[in-house]
DNA sequence: CTGTCCGCTTGACACCGTGTAAATTGACAC
DNA sequence: GTGTCAATTTACACGGTGTCAAGCGGACAG
């Protein structure tokens, strides 16, 4: 897949991440992150092939140091479905921060990028895969309300556990992100 | 302001409109619109300085066209708290898949341009200012919910009319969008 | 010591889109 | 005619991504 050095491979991870957060996703051009990695901008192209496999690849960097598996564990491990929906909701929406450089960064391509369209869709649908778990579980409770079929659910769930709406109400409202 | 022949300068907006409709945002180049307004690209500048300009032009001129401002008397006129968000749900709702091209565009240059995220910014205040009135006449009727603040419902309502809001439930979601 | 393979560097360049600049054309007014 | 104004043509600068080819230095084998 990629050749080269699988260290130098991670200290480009690594300050793609910190840029990106640093900047929340704005501006990050492939010279300044060779730069920050202290390594020469043709060496990102030789360990990815372009700017948007950089991006996704570092999404997946910043899942394995995370280890969003284990966050999503207590999830689904819920005994009752507003126990699996609370700790869903805990674990993605404190989640969102911690990729919202990224995840920004990968938002502004996805109009010109097919690639890195399909990755962070990809992503979301992981996201709605969760909310659909969720709500399942509320309705083998009994505890779905019956003017929303799950379909319907799943889909408002989804839409306020969006990262933009995460964006809008944190940066345009000015809500607090609790930590 | 705008040297040139007004003319002109209203078949560069009609364009515009035309391509970033039929679009959805994505991918207009100033090339294109010039060769959609019969023109050359050139004469894009001696109309507007600059692509962002042009842009936030084009919304005006959409705000003229469909006459924004009488589809928001209904919403102004309305004697009580619920009829008003009633009517104000419904103009800035229908008024959202009628500009979605243009703020598409707009909104993908917000991260590298400031006069777009300004322009774009106001709208969206004055959105929420809308949104405001129709929470304050709730509360002068006492039908706002004390579990929430003025600030705080406005807030939400805000939210829930974001142009990403409708943009997830339509396109993400495939919800239909009523004509 | 020599050869060679690997990971990275260096420097140059193509492509695209925005924005700038200057010279030119064509129409219309006086 | 002269002047003026709108728009055209052609050319170019700039910034960012991605490509290409040559070179370099260290490790390791013989």
């Amino acid at each position: 897949m990629s050749s080269g050095n699988p260290e130098t491979r991670l200290r480009i991870l690594a300050a793609a991440w910190t840029l990106l957060e640093a900047a929340q996703g704005r501006e990050v051009r492939m010279t300044d992150i060779a730069a920050e990695a202290g390594v020469s901008r043709q060496a990102l192209y030789l360990h990815f092939p372009t700017r948007s496999d950089l991006l996704v690849a570092t999404t997946r960097h910043i899942d394995d140091v995370k280890d969003v598996d284990a966050r999503l564990a207590r999830s689904r491990a819920a005994a009752t479905g507003p126990e699996r929906l609370d700790a869903f909701i805990d674990a993605w929406g404190n989640y969102i921060p911690e990729i919202y450089g990224v995840g920004k960064a990968l938002m502004a391509m996805q109009d010109t990028d097919d690639a890195a369209k399909l990755a962070w869709d990809g992503r979301m649908q992981a996201v709605r895969h969760g909310c659909r778990a969720a709500v399942d579980a509320l309705a083998r409770d009994g505890r779905l309300s019956p003017a929303h079929t799950p379909d319907h659910a799943t889909d408002i769930l989804w839409s306020l556990l969006s990262v933009r709406m995460w964006e809008h109400l944190t940066i345009d409202c000015g809500w607090p992100q609790p930590l």
